[in-house]
DNA sequence: GTGAAAATGACAATCATTTTCATTTCTGTT
DNA sequence: AACAGAAATGAAAATGATTGTCATTTTCAC
């Protein structure tokens, strides 16, 4: 694997979550790494075409990626707040698999976000 | 409701499906509307504000709209011929709600994908 | 009719992402 | 080592959706 590749990688790794392409640069470059966002990018691009690496979208649209086969998880997010809980998925992990085999589809993923008021808004 | 919102929603409602703010605003000038982009923008807004639309994002993360309450469906998409099969997602409602009254949460909604590789490819 | 308030639309600004292209680094060959 | 060609890099420009600005128009209550 490419040094920037691996580089960018193990930032994913450090920062356990979600995070942007840009915020990425950013941590790599306070941590003194020369990289160019265009190679943040490219590696990005790189790692999710190698299944390594999951990309989603924030609410506003901007990409968001994570590593696979991290302990994985959906959210419930307050409209109003922003108040955000960490949902286990079980339910849809097996409706995901059925309606993949049911259709024949081969290697499936899927994304799935809840969204509405929380009880102090 | 505003003349231009109502308009939005008239056009939303004839395409049936998903569109994006571009989209909507050509379709109104090719009817002869007059209408700004910027105010095709402004009253989406209004109708997802007031809960009348929903908003998701295509996989560029161009946002897309739909009117709420319609067949409401899910997708599972090929990612490599773009197949698209519309999916009942019954399970995943019964879920969402489950997991929405656990939190407290209210007015809960939700955005589910499935995306895998066809049976032909 | 008057004037305040809301709505509109042309245009500019913003911001993530992609493209371009010149330069640098890598890799194998003589 | 020297060389050539390929691949990788990054700065800057281009792109494209979305948002902000602001002068003008429309609506509405009095
Ligand atoms: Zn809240
Ligand atoms: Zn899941
Ligand atoms: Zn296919
Ligand atoms: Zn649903």
């Amino acid at each position: 694997m490419r040094k920037s590749v691996s580089g960018v990688l193990a930032t994913l790794e450090h920062v356990g979550g979600f995070a942007s392409a840009q915020e990425l640069y950013q941590l790599m470059h306070r941590d003194g790494a020369k990289i160019g966002l265009t190679t943040v990018y490219r590696s990005l691009q790189t790692l999710v075409e190698g299944n390594l690496v999951d990309i989603l979208r924030r609410e506003d649209g901007e990409a968001i990626y994570r590593l696979c086969g991290e302990n994985h998880h959906h959210h419930l997010v307050c409209k109003s707040c922003g108040k955000t809980v960490e949902i286990e998925g079980g339910a849809i992990e097996k409706w995901a698999k059925t309606i993949a085999s049911e259709n024949g589809f081969r290697d499936v993923g899927h994304t799935a976000e809840l969204f509405g008021t929380c009880a102090n808004c």
